[in-house]
Parts: C-alpha cells; sequence; structure tokens
DNA sequence: GTCTATACACCGATAGAC
DNA sequence: GTCTATCGGTGTATAGAC
C-alpha cells in the first residue's frame, strides 16, 4: 500500500503500475495478484485508506472545539482545503473520477461517508440541516481545491480565499457574525 | 476529428485509442500519424475545438443584451454550467488534468483566453476588476459543475443551486439587486 | 499459500515498402 | 498518404515450482 501510494505520487495516479508497485516490494507483478484482486481492488483499498486518513486528521483538527458557527466552518474549510491540495494524487482519487472505470466499492465508501456525516452533524449544530445548504458547502470548497490544484499548483491563489468564501457562504446561510456586537 | 469525439463520448476521453479512431475513418491507426504527431496532439486539437464551440456558444446567448448586472451574471453562469454538464468527456478536457501528461498547447490555449477576456470584460462592466474576484467566480461555477457530473450525472442537485450561488456572489461583490426598489 | 514464469491482447509509436 | 510489420510497454490470467 504505501510503496502503491509513493508511485502514484511521483508517477501520477493513473501512471501507477503493477510492475513498478511489485519492484518496490521486491515482487513480480502477478504475485501481488495474491493480495489484490485487480489493480482497480489496489485503488479501491487506496481510496478507503486516503479517506480513513482524512477522517483522523479532521477529528485530530478540533474544530468542534472552537466558538463561534464561522470559527468552526472556517477551520473545518482549512482543514480539508490544506489536505486536498498536500497531495494531488490522493485527492484525485478521493474527489475526482481520473481513473477509467474506476469506481469504491460499498466498503470502502464507509469512511467517506463518514466524514460527510460528521461535516452533516457540524452544520446541524448550527440548525443548517437542509440538503441542498450541504450540497452548496461541498461544492464551493470542491471548487477552491480544484482550481488551485489545475491552475496554480504550489502556490496560494485560491488557498487566499478559502476564509472570504466560508464568510459568503455563512452569509447566505444566514448565520449571525460569530462576534454579536459587530456588524457586516 | 469528430471520429474523436464520438469514441470520447462514448468510451470515456481517456479510453480513447488511434486505432479505434482510425478504424472509423477507414484507417489504420498508424496513418493518423500523417495527420497528427501523436495522440497528445489530437487531444491538444479537440481542446481548442471544445474552447472554440464555446467561444461561439457563450456569444450567441446574448447575455450582454440584458439588463441588470445579476441578470447577466445568471445567464452567463447557467450558460457555462450547462455547456459543461452536457459532455463529460469534453468537460474533463477542457477544465480538468485528466489525461495523464497532457498540458494544451499556447495555440489550443488561444479560445480558452479568449473566454476568459470576455467573462473577464463582463465582470468589468460591473466595476469588478480585482483578478481576485474573477478567480473566486469561476472556482464557485466551476465546483458546482464538478459536483453535478461527480456525483449526480444526469441529475439536477447542483444545477439547481446556479442562480442562488450567483446571487451569493453578487452580493459578496457588493453588487446591487438589478431591481432598486427591491431589497435583499 | 506464495511466488515465478510465461503468455495473451491491447496500447502508442516507429520503420520502411508501395 | 497509407499500408504492414514490429517494438516495448501495459493489465491480466494461469500453470506450476517451492
Amino acid at each position: 500500500m504505501s510503496a502503491a501510494w509513493a508511485v502514484a505520487r511521483e508517477q501520477g495516479l493513473a501512471q501507477l503500475t503493477l510492475r513498478e508497485v511489485a519492484a518496490r516490494v521486491g515482487m513480480r507483478a502477478p504475485s501481488l495478484y495474491t493480495h489484490f484482486a485487480s489493480k482497480h481492488a489496489i485503488y479501491d483499498a487506496m481510496f478507503a485508506d486516503a479517506w480513513t486518513q482524512y477522517l483522523e486528521v479532521d477529528e485530530a483538527a478540533g474544530a468542534d472545539e472552537l466558538v463561534g458557527a464561522r470559527a468552526v466552518l472556517r477551520h473545518s474549510a482549512r482543514t480539508f482545503f490544506d489536505f486536498a491540495v498536500a497531495d494531488l494524487a490522493r485527492h484525485q482519487l478521493m474527489n475526482q473520477r481520473t481513473i477509467p472505470g474506476f469506481e469504491p466499492s460499498a466498503e470502502a465508501y464507509g469512511p467517506a461517508v463518514a466524514v460527510l456525516d460528521r461535516f452533516r452533524s457540524q452544520l446541524a449544530g448550527f440548525g443548517i440541516t437542509n440538503e441542498e445548504d450541504v450540497a452548496l458547502a461541498t461544492a464551493i470548497i470542491g471548487g477552491l481545491v480544484d482550481q488551485q490544484l489545475a491552475n496554480d499548483p504550489g502556490g496560494d491563489r485560491w488557498s487566499r480565499l478559502v476564509d472570504r468564501v466560508v464568510d459568503m457562504l455563512a452569509d447566505n446561510l444566514g448565520l449571525p457574525p460569530d462576534n454579536p456586537e459587530e456588524t457586516s
């Protein structure tokens, strides 16, 4: 698995080959079929691994301990953005349909669903329960990530917009400013 | 070219093969090298073709003839969204980095730059000249498109959010409501 | 069980005959 | 300009050694 991640990072997710992964663990390509049913099964395990990684990162980030809806959302968005931008191959696997014909299995989707549920309940804590609002929030943050990786990899042209976007979203959702005596 | 588009639509952009394209025009694969230097050269021509298509669609849509900044932006956003969602393979080529190692040539970028310049001058007409605001607008609409195609292809879960997102953006940009006697 | 050796069908690309 | 033949690469399958 870690060999597979290394190859994906170095050569690109789609350029991952069984022969290269096998070579890094001192094997020949066909031997991998003892452990994985196919190349897609490797992607599947990586997909689950990546979302499990993020679930732990998100829990460790402790956004829930902050005071104020906007502060919590800003922190969650920043955590997601930074995690996604830090590893292009991982992000392509987690959030895009880069690999032709690859669809994660139901088991692999488990941790991804857990992450989304965490976000949903976070929003619910601020009275946001509408599914449409959740879809809006994920789309907007995802849009920033995609633009950053596609058009300014390694830079910060869209990274600098994360806080602004969260506040824009909070305004649209009708969330009050965190500090009551402030007016926007 | 039209054969290439047909293959990309039917089998996926990345599954496009020279043999299949050649077969559809009554040739063998190597003969294509007389007309294109490589497979990437075909992608390059398709990239330019797609953005040229959109440039024409956008000009024909006539958003500029509408009255009111928000109405214009809503119309432009809808035009872009519908065009992108109508053809997954085309959108992957135009707006994502789906093909490993493929980077459009400077010539192929021409029409794409023209489209962006059109959008930029549209915003400038409403007093929006900050590059950051342009980046924000493109990221947000792009985010909707990606979510729609990835998580609800053929549906309308994010399509329904286009107007709302444009108004959210307009609020953030400080654009007044189109109808002066209305208050948000 | 675990791995190797071998094979197959496909890919993009090139060389050279016509 | 198009062909055939071929090369090195890929994912994948299977037979058989240990």
